[in-house]
RNA sequence: GACUUGUUAGCUCAGCUGGUAGAGCACAUCCCUUUUAAGGAUGGGGUCCUGGGUUCGAACCCCAGACAAGUCACCA
């Protein structure tokens, strides 16, 4: 179905069409050989003005003004703006103008790609400009983009800000939003200076199932999708974890996998239907040795990316710099509420969460009523990076019970800016006690509880050929590159976070009643507006509104007009 | 899922008590040899998110819905 275009489109379109008279391919096949950047420009042309007497760039056309013979353009390439002079006689040496009068002038817009050769000169303003002396165009452009500008004092005008048509049409926000994609390469510097790390240390990294039969490794609800030929249900990942402890067991003493895992759940500006996630499973090592990995690898990455371990985040500086605070989760609770509930038993534990003003229920058991205390309480007041320790073995039943604290789990995560980034463990090997784990849980989703998790009993079956003692992490991607980019949402690091589907485009055309009333005014003629209406409604059941609405419509498309009598009354008037 | 707010030109936004839909940028036409968000002049451009209702009359009031953002709940 053929979209209405708006004025502007349709000029485009024109202009390629003539573009194409002139015998120019708007999108021409060739390779263009592009030979600098503007950034490259912008940094060593002073000190080395004898490098750029030849220089060919390519981008797309951000702004021009034009000044009679001689315009200024500005260009966009992956590494910013440039401005460009063109001069008639320059581009068009002979007889013939069109390439400047014409082509130039008229029939290039703002978002084409374009081709320049010609050499760097200084402005007498003293912009850094390359004078062309020849212009090719290497892609015509048919729909107008957003003209943000920012003026001396760094105020943007006319900004490309609406969230919504942000994140659906990303490649516009891409174009016009310098630090939209300034965000995106720091997300990949993250990637890029995590995964350094990890293949530093040797640990390998791998590629496991994401169409799984039975999903595992974290307490969610899983997206369901079906197989064809194998005619059987699969569920997308929650988690790798099982996969790379399988793994493990295999005899690979460090695996490491960044993942995109999918969880069927809410979604918020924390949370995307789809997220990644880099887990990461040693041999031979505990949790104890993870917390120390976890601080000196988010270190790197803050410097590798910041330069320093300070991150600005919000109106809070973030210091990543080791050693960060630690804390147990009782301890947490008790320096947040001045309430020790290590000793409570589960009743003194309820009536202490109800005081703090938690909402509880007779369901909860001991583990979430701790978590409820420590999520209610302490975690958004936490934003220095902290480590919070030994969790409640209800919450965890993939990590090892604690070596010495009865009902805990060598668990822990680490927190920032009030919100959690990782989550370890000392990796439960025992396989008696997995099983045993995995049996809590089914009862669990008995109970109705849609996020316990199902047992694997492949998984059991590995653990019990023998799984070395192993620490296993998981941590965020998405949050931590929230945290390093100053974000606010998780769609400000997602390209592309997921949106419900844009309503379709409706075509307009006379519906039945708009071609009853055009018949009835037909058959009148003319007459006065008022009259009309009620003539009609004699015969017809319409309201008030459906009457203004079809005869604004029917007057839209020319098919009545309306006009005054001498005595002043509105007239309404059938055209032939 | 609940609550709050929003949706008007390609973009950013005004729009009074309900009374002919506005501005800046962009676009078009014309003039102009180094401009800096903006050279000058003139002009065109609208499904006021959708559907219903109230009203002589709705961008505006009422009801229902769509989409989005924020807060909360759940979750990473």
């Amino acid at each position: 179905m053929q979209r209405e275009l708006s004025e502007q489109e349709i000029v485009r379109r024109d202009a390629l069409k003539r573009i194409k008279e002139l015998g120019i391919d708007p999108y021409p096949a060739d390779l263009f050989p592009v030979n600098v950047s503007a950034k490259e420009i912008h940094d060593n042309y002073e000190r080395d003005k004898l490098s750029y007497k030849n220089i060919c760039i390519a981008g797309r056309l951000m702004s021009t003004r034009v000044m009679g013979k001689a315009s200024f353009s500005e260009i966009q390439d992956s590494s910013g703006r440039i401005q460009v002079y063109v001069n008639r006689d320059e581009i068009c040496p002979g007889e013939d103008k069109t390439l400047y009068n014409e082509v130039y002038k008229k029939l290039l817009d703002i978002g084409d790609i374009i081709g320049i050769k010609g050499y760097v000169f200084t402005t007498q303003v003293g912009e850094i400009t390359i004078h062309a002396t020849e212009l090719v165009l290497l892609t015509k452009s048919l729909r107008p983009i957003p003209i943000v500008k920012t003026d001396k004092e760094g105020n943007i005008h006319d900004g490309f800000n609406d969230p919504e048509t942000r994140y659906r049409q990303r490649y516009v926000d891409l174009i016009v939003n310098p630090h939209v994609k300034d965000a995106f390469v720091k997300r990949t510097q993250l990637t890029n200076s995590m995964r350094n790390y990890l293949n530093n240390k040797g640990y390998m990294e791998v590629e496991t199932p994401i169409l799984q039969p039975l999903y595992g490794g974290a307490a969610a609800r899983p997206f369901k999708t079906h197989h064809n030929t194998l005619d059987m249900q699969l569920y997308l990942r929650i988690a790798n974890e099982l996969y790379l402890k399988r793994l493990i067991v295999g005899g690979f003493d460090g695996v490491y996998e960044f993942a995109k895992d999918f969880r069927n759940e809410g979604m918020s500006r924390f949370h995307n239907p789809e997220f990644t996630q880099m887990e990461l499973y040693v041999a031979y090592k505990d949790y104890e040795w993870m917390m120390d990995l976890v601080e000196e690898m988010v270190e790197k990455i803050a410097m590798d990316i910041h330069g320093k371990t300070e991150v600005q985040v919000g109106n809070n500086v973030i210091n990543f710099q080791r050693p960060w605070k630690r804390f147990t989760m009782y301890g947490a609770i008790e320096h947040f509420t001045g309430i020790d509930v290590s000793k409570m038993t589960e009743e003194e534990m309820f009536n202490t969460a109800k005081k703090l003003g938690i909402e509880v229920d007779e369901t909860m058991g001991r583990g979430k009523l701790i978590d409820e205390i420590f999520g209610e309480m302490c975690e958004g007041k936490l934003i220095q990076p902290t480590f919070i320790t030994d969790y409640p073995v209800e919450m965890s039943p993939l990590a090892k019970k604690h070596r010495s604290k009865e009902g805990l789990v060598e668990r822990f995560e680490a927190i920032c800016n009030g919100k959690e980034i990782c989550n370890a463990f000392s990796e439960l090997n025992d396989p008696i006690d997995q099983r045993a784990r995995f049996e809590e849980q089914l009862e669990l989703g008995k109970r109705g509880d849609e996020e316990a998790m199902v047992l694997d009993e492949d998984f059991l079956r590995a653990i019990e050929y023998g799984m070395p003692p192993t620490a296993g992490l998981g941590i965020g991607i998405d949050r931590l590159s929230m945290i390093m980019t100053n974000s606010n949402s998780i769609q400000d690091v997602l390209f592309f976070p997921q949106m419900r589907p844009q309503k379709k485009v409706r075509v307009v055309e006379l519906d039945d009643e708009e071609k009853s009333v055009l018949a009835y005014i037909k058959s009148k003629e003319k007459a006065e507006i008022g009259a009309a209406k009620s003539g009609y409604q004699e015969s017809h059941e319409i309201s008030n509104k459906k009457w203004d609405k079809a005869i604004k419509k029917l007057r839209e498309e020319k098919l009545i007009a309306f006009s005054k009598n001498e005595q002043g009354e509105a007239i309404i008037e059938f055209i032939q």
